[in-house]
RNA sequence: GCCUCGGUGGUGGAAUUGGUAGACGCGCCGGACUCAAAAUCCGGUAUCGAAAGAUGUGACGGUUCGAGUCCGUCCCGAGGCACCA
């Protein structure tokens, strides 16, 4: 055995013996029951970052754990190799995408591998190749033969100076990245899945993933958004034409109290009104400015413009002023709201801008006098958003029939008068919007269409699969480089062989994600898109990944999941049994802000930080030029901060079991993550004290792997052991519920003991048994956390031949009972002091004790005793 | 703006169902070893106070014998908002 812990060494020798013995090759035909642990496919942005190492640990810990548990695991690693990152590094290096995607590739492998992840390599996949996005074009042209897939138009921001379409990312502050111009939101073609058609069963079966984060639950339920409401009308007449102005909402009850009504800039009745009136066609232009980020549009100043229209109340025939306002979305409801100022806030602001009337039509109930109810009004916040929350409070006032009923009552009576009218009824309507999948990008998938003057869109058909990308175009930041590839767009028209077009617009990269999990159970399937083995790994029993994701991809994945499912594809209803999502990594951020120009950062690698004999932080000089900095606080790493660290010199310095350690240690897995230097060289010490002590242990050994019989134990052996078993407990509790940082702090606590116990007097034998036990409880716990190390010295101290091998251990309930407990005296909730007492003690003695004690005595000083609550082993609550 | 989550010592965090707040680390202080330093080892470390004791989990209020944990209002921070992945 060496005496110095050397992880570049002993990690590399893990490592061979691993891959030597095929130890993480997943099979079909174990009798172990499944257990398929994902991680979230990294993009190749270039090498791995720490948000990669942290998420991949995560994983490998549960792998491992489950491993050892008697589990057949399954772990595989792929690339989600298309997307915009890509574009952009072209554009700044000339390199094609698909070059600089492979490169990335090639090195982010050589790192996980280095960090000695328990991964079947043998599934490895990447989205850009043809093999797996030739997948993706064939269900897209079945979801098209569905009419799952349609096409319309939709927004995109514009570049009117490159002339582009530009990713939300690209607008910064309203304007183009590269060139500063205002951006325009644009209309144009696009192709759409139509996952509304699936919103109920997505929405319903969130109760069937109850190990799924609570709240991953309530953003994709409120990001559907399901609201029951009333469609209705008010009608019109416009060039001598009586028409209808359709309009959705959840509270009809206060359809009395309407007072106009307002319209999306791309309304129809928008564009028709702005005809004869410029200076609405003026407006209508202005608000086609900006981003189509939904939160730019709800944080602008809300403008509107009447149009000179006005419309019909459905009940009261009275006249209602017709408005367009910049904060109707066009793509949710009817693109047209009814406004009640009384009773939404919005509505609220928006008349007393332009002057509008306000009509309360809903109060409280005055029971003294039913005359004087008094109005709700949203300026009366604390009653209003009361009432609001669970609309039992208020009810109708100054509305005629409905005058007295409840808000249910009320919309259930005005739904029906709308109804005999035909001018409305109620209606589901969800939030949740199809999905608009077509990019005018290079680096995705090609979605496999064809336009043929004579025949229209022709679906490309199945025999001409894949539609291959050309892996050599270089984009230049003014459009989609495919346009300018005549061999790539240029085709015959697969039914009339004339002279046709292919579609350059590319799939969305949430598309490659949504199905990528499946393809791992058969990834070298050359004849279909998925073959019976992903029955036997689906569902994922274990997914992990960034809490950024918790709205789109994993909802793009189970709706993609039921889609293959309808088509017979898998036999899942859900992709994923149990969520993990990590938190995000972080860092100090530093820099100088210097009179004029701009804002440089610098990073922490490269300042000392000063302390006062506390600890404080009075300061930080940049070391170059020991001048200050200043502190910008902390922030997810990233490029444009520069406070990433990168993990390479991390595994280089320290290895791959330290790094693992401490990003155990320093966060539970769900929460961020800030970086510590400082607290990296605690993980490192803390291997190294575990090194010696092996090391000392097996030195001074006298029987060789024996862990014999224990006879009567010397009180420090006992509490040694006790400890050991006793933290074992908790950590097996902790793992289950993914609590790693108090996993990891339990080896500490167990080699702390073991360091007393090689201290007790006491006979070498006995000694040499309760601490041989507990490195082999100690060296198995910590396995899936480090498992190089873990591996070395298992097979140093003699305990087996490998320790992947080897069951999970369990606590021995014996080790853990004590004969005295202390008791926590309190009087009246606050601690007074401590008690021994036996374990067995009764109630009554317990009570008889505690009001003997000096300490109680002194704190009832001379007050009646009320009552004693005892629960039992914990505490006793003497109240006065 | 909307949806969601979080806020505990100098610091990362712990506290399983409401039951000893601060486990385990980091840092800092003191000591040992050393010519010296690093490394290592030992001890101390919430705040105020000489002590007894009091105070203390973002702020304020409530429920309870007892609240970091439950309820209400507010403040601050983070993630998402449909073309970053």
């Amino acid at each position: 055995m060496q005496q110095k812990y050397n992880p570049q060494v002993l990690e590399r020798e893990a490592q061979n013996h691993w891959d030597a013995t095929q130890s993480f090759k997943a099979v079909e035909n174990s009798d172990k029951p499944k257990y398929y642990c994902l991680s979230m496919f990294p993009y190749p942005s270039g090498k791995l970052h720490m948000g990669h190492v942290r998420n991949y640990t995560i994983g490998d810990v549960l792998t491992r754990f489950h491993k050892m548990k008697g589990f057949n695991v399954l772990q595989p690693m792929g690339w989600d190799a298309f997307g915009l990152p890509a574009e952009n590094a072209a554009m700044a290096n000339g390199v094609p995408p698909a070059q600089w995607t492979y490169d990335n590739i090639a090195y982010m492998k050589k790192q996980l591998r280095s960090l000695g992840f328990a991964i079947d390599w043998e599934r490895e996949l990447a989205t850009c190749k043809p093999e797996y996005y030739r997948w993706n074009q064939w269900l897209f042209l079945r979801m098209l033969e569905k009419g799952l897939i349609y096409k319309k138009t939709g927004a995109v921001n514009w570049d009117p100076v490159d002339k582009t379409v530009l990713a939300n990312e690209q607008v910064i502050d309203g304007r183009g990245w590269r060139t500063g111009a205002l951006v325009e939101k644009r209309e144009i073609p696009m192709y759409y899945m139509a996952i509304t058609r699936y919103a109920e069963e997505l929405l319903g079966d969130l109760a069937a993933l109850p190990h799924w984060p609570e709240r991953v639950r309530t953003m994709q339920a409120n990001w559907i958004g399901k609201s029951v409401g009333v469609r209705f009308a008010f009608p019109y007449t416009l060039n001598k034409v009586a028409q209808k102005l359709w309009v959705f909402t959840t509270r009809a009850d206060t359809i009395m109290g309407v007072s106009f009504v307002v319209i999306a800039a791309e309304h129809p009745l928008a564009t028709q009104a702005a005809l004869s009136n410029p200076e609405l066609a003026r407006f209508i232009e202005e608000c086609k400015q900006g981003s189509i980020m939904e939160a730019d549009m709800a944080t602008m100043e809300k403008k509107g413009m009447a149009t000179g229209i006005f419309v019909q109340h459905p009940l009261t025939q009275e006249k209602i002023p017709l408005w367009v306002g910049n904060y109707v979305l066009m793509n949710y409801g009817e693109g047209a709201v009814m406004a009640v100022p009384a009773h939404d806030e919005r509505d609220f602001h928006f008349a007393l801008q332009y002057h509008l009337p306000i009509k309360p039509v809903i109060g409280i109930p005055n029971t003294a006098d039913p005359s004087a109810d008094k109005p709700l009004l949203p300026f009366d916040p604390t009653q209003w958003h009361a009432w609001y929350a669970d609309k039992i409070q208020g009810h109708c006032i100054h509305s005629g029939p409905y005058d007295g009923l409840a808000f249910d009552e009320a919309i259930e009576a005005i739904a029906k008068d709308l109804q005999a009218k035909e001018l409305g009824e109620k209606q589901v309507l969800y939030r949740l919007r199809d999905w608009g999948i077509s990019r005018q990008r290079y680096w995705g998938t090609p979605i496999p269409l064809i336009y043929c003057e004579q025949c229209g869109d022709v679906p490309v058909p199945d025999k001409d699969l894949p539609v291959v990308l050309p892996e050599d175009c270089v984009p230049d930041g003014s459009g989609n480089p495919l346009n300018k590839r005549p061999d790539f767009v240029n085709v015959a028209c697969p039914r009339c062989a004339k002279p046709a077009r292919r579609e350059t617009d590319t799939m969305d990269t949430f598309v490659d994600s949504s199905w990528y999990y499946t393809r791992f159970a058969c990834a070298d399937q050359t004849q279909s898109m998925v073959d019976p083995r992903v029955n036997h790994w689906l569902p994922v029993d274990q997914y992990i990944g960034g809490i950024e994701h918790a709205i789109l991809h994993l909802l793009y994945s189970r709706f993609w999941t039921k889609v293959m499912r309808d088509m017979g594809l898998v036999n899942v209803n859900e992709p994923f049994s149990r969520l993990l999502t990590q938190g995000m990594v972080l860092n100090e951020i530093y820099f100088r802000k210097p009179e004029s120009g701009r804002i440089a950062y610098f990073n922490p690698i490269d300042v000392d930080i000063q302390t006062d004999e506390k600890g404080n932080r009075t300061g930080a000089l940049l070391r170059s030029d020991g001048q200050p900095v200043t502190s910008g606080g902390i922030g997810t790493m990233s490029k444009s901060k520069n406070n990433g660290v990168d993990p390479q010199s991390l595994i280089e310095e320290y290895g791959a079991d330290i790094a693992r350690f401490f990003m155990m240690f320093t966060a539970p897995p769900e929460q961020t993550l800030e970086w510590s230097d400082s607290g990296v060289e605690g993980a490192a010490r803390f291997l190294r004290r575990l090194w010696s002590f092996a090391y000392e242990f097996q030195q001074g050994r006298t029987e060789p792997a024996a862990i014999s019989k224990m006879g009567p134990l010397p009180t420090e052996l006992k509490e040694a052991r006790r400890v050991c078993h006793a933290n074992l407990k908790q950590a097996n509790y902790d793992l289950e519920r993914h609590q790693f940082n108090t996993v990891a702090s339990a080896t500490m606590k167990m080699l702390n003991a073991l360091e007393s116990a090689q201290k007790a007097p006491a006979e070498q034998t006995l000694r040499e048994a309760v601490v041989g036990e507990g490195l082999n409880l100690l060296l198995r716990l910590i396995s899936p956390i480090t498992p190089h190390i873990a591996h070395q010295l298992w097979r140093d101290l003699q305990f087996g031949p490998d320790i992947l091998q080897a069951p999970w251990p369990a606590p021995d309930e014996d080790a853990l009972t004590q004969e005295e407990i202390e008791l926590v005296v309190q009087v009246n909730g606050k601690k007074r002091t401590t008690l021994k007492v036996p374990r067995d003690i009764s109630q009554a003695a317990i009570e008889q004790w505690v009001l003997k004690d000096a300490d109680v005595i002194r704190a009832l000083a001379t007050q009646p005793v009320k009552k004693i609550i005892v629960v039992p082993g914990r505490l006793v609550n003497v109240v006065i």
